[in-house]
DNA sequence: TTGTAAGCGTTATCAC
DNA sequence: GTGATAACGCTTACAA
């Protein structure tokens, strides 16, 4: 029952068997210009019977097109904890959708040389039809000169709005409000803002639903009760909030990283939580539900976050230029017990306008 | 100073440039045949002047080689944490490995599909030259399929021994039998051992390392202080250790996720760590450093098992069918808190033979 | 050392 | 509907 030969079958081959012309199948295949049902059906017979498949470099080759994306990451210095986990999470969704419409994506991860000359590899050497960035590491400079140069383009977790270029973000700003507002519903007067920067544009759009949380609710934003500390995530900004004049009852850490070392540094204080303080984190990665106690926090669609992202690729890539769209995920309170018992969140009312 | 025409650049062009002919113009950056260190030079200055990349898709059509390796992960349902973290690291290694050679990672998710028919569509479509198959959740079916294929193929985090394919994998043996020796200097006489299934690989050897390190101190092996539970990563584990009538004074955790897992147990159980019990994981992942207290954990080399998986890879592509290799890395023993304050290593010794 | 020419497996542009 | 035929950009004998 085995072949003998191992020789590739090709186009030809497929063509010889039916004993039509090669055209007419590659049409055929492609869904292209009009062929007879019939000669459809023995080519895709003869398909079956030879185990064909079309050669990608033969197709990129004569079609200008590979088939591939790049999922592009940029790995900044003195970024604390690496986001490899997030990433991975993200060109999962990013595969998933890929492989529905025959497309693969690329990993690729920015070194000095490409930073420098605001190019890529993978670009130059026509190895992909698009590209999808990922993180808020990717430098602007890049992005443009991308972007002049009409390689179809996605953003994932970051944007330039001044640019109009597509982009897929999680709603950093609701997430934030929802998550502060159901402190705020929890009786909790002075919450604290912990993170590791406030430069991120993350968390600096999170600080902002903080403070729509805290001024819908008529209650005063302090700055002191904003803190980062990019060393240690997070650790000496809490503590800073602690050792304060009047400590808050409960803190929003800009992401769960934040809320793990605001933790640490609440049991440093002896303070139980959520008895003493409250806390609530963002992100909802792999540790929230281990954390002690099991973490309240703000869930983000990472996996759909990179299909949503293929998927406008592979409109770009298809029609020429779709109007830019910015494409906000929602996020989803997970409530644990960071903040006190089993509590329903049926007590508070979420954004509304 | 900018060109008008957008046109691609191609080796004609270049060629052109200097005024020889393709071939030669081929050879030069290949490497291969003579070529006077004159027209190198004038080529290369060419290939500047012009920013000339050469295409890989017909490159890949002429060669037969297409430059990109396939990394491929396996999903497997009902596997508790998600190891994309641990995979993300991995694939990092692989890109950056490949990068010096030009070898792009082309990251895939087997499906369905794929699984039944023990293939891989990248194969198929000549889209790889070579595979890097992640994780112990690989069938082996589709393993030596593709062995029998000749596809050039490298195992990472995984092996069939029998099968004598190359793979790199971490020393479990004597990453555990370190763990539990260290365990052991410290005075420790009833250690425990926990996971989350003990049928996985991985958690296996870092059974018998833990057997080896009892044995080799004289004490017994005892059947009851090894424990799993599948549904909680070991918690429901630790607490049968605890609640047996000899409990240990130290726990062995598989991997991280079991240790936090058996941190939560033993404080649900008003015990204390160090104190009362000490506990060491294994991986040290993102986490350990700030469980509570910080993990005492087997670190794990990731990163550069990518590395190195990619770089055999490489090899067996190149040359024809060189000898498989496993290739076994060595650990590190992390020490922080959960085994009791800053003590240093020097008190015990490690594996000798 | 260099050039010529024939592919590599497709797609695309024409005619028919 | 279908079939020649010419690309696509590169590699690679084989000549020179």
């Amino acid at each position: 029952m085995k072949s003998l030969a191992q020789k590739t079958v090709t186009l030809k081959d497929i063509a010889k068997e039916v004993g039509i012309s090669p055209s007419t199948v590659s049409r055929a295949i492609n869904n292209e210009g009009r062929v007879s049902e019939t000669t459809k059906r023995r080519i895709s017979e003869a398909i079956k019977k030879l185990d064909y498949h079309p050669n990608i470099m033969a197709r990129g080759l004569a079609s200008k097109k590979t088939k591939s994306v790049g999922f592009v990451i940029s790995k900044r210095r003195g970024r604390s904890l690496d986001r490899t986990s997030f990433y991975g999470k993200i060109i999962e969704g990013v595969e998933k959708e890929g492989r529905k419409y025959g497309y693969n994506p690329i990993f690729s991860v920015i070194n000095e040389e490409e930073r420098k000359s605001a190019s890529l590899q993978i670009v130059k050497e026509n190895r992909v039809d698009g590209l999808i960035l990922a993180g808020c590491d990717i430098d602007k400079k890049l992005v443009l000169s991308l972007k002049e140069r009409k390689i179809p383009l996605v953003l994932v977790d970051n944007h330039f709005d001044k640019e109009k270029i597509s982009c897929v973000v999680t709603d950093n700003l609701n997430g934030a409000y929802e998550a502060v507002t159901y402190l705020i519903s929890l009786g909790h007067k002075r919450i604290g803002f912990v993170a590791e920067m406030l430069s991120d544009l993350s968390f600096y759009e999170r600080l902002q639903g903080y403070k729509l949380a805290l001024k819908e609710a008529g209650l005063n934003y302090e700055e002191n009760l904003v803190q980062e500390s990019r060393d240690d995530i997070g650790y000496t900004a809490t503590k800073k909030l602690l050792e304060s004049q009047l400590p808050p009852s409960a803190i929003f850490a800009a992401n769960d990283s934040a809320a793990i070392q605001a933790m640490r540094a609440i049991r440093k204080k002896r303070l139980r939580i959520p008895q003493d303080i409250a806390i609530v984190g963002f992100d909802n990665g792999e540790v929230a539900p281990y954390t002690n106690p099991p973490l309240t926090t703000v869930r983000v669609f990472t996996k759909e976050m990179g299909q949503i992202a293929m998927r406008m690729l592979i409109g770009i890539i298809n029609n020429k230029n779709p109007l830019p769209v910015k494409n906000l995920m929602f996020t989803e309170l997970v409530i644990r017990e960071s903040c006190g018992g089993k509590l329903k969140r049926e007590n508070f009312r979420p954004l509304t306008h």
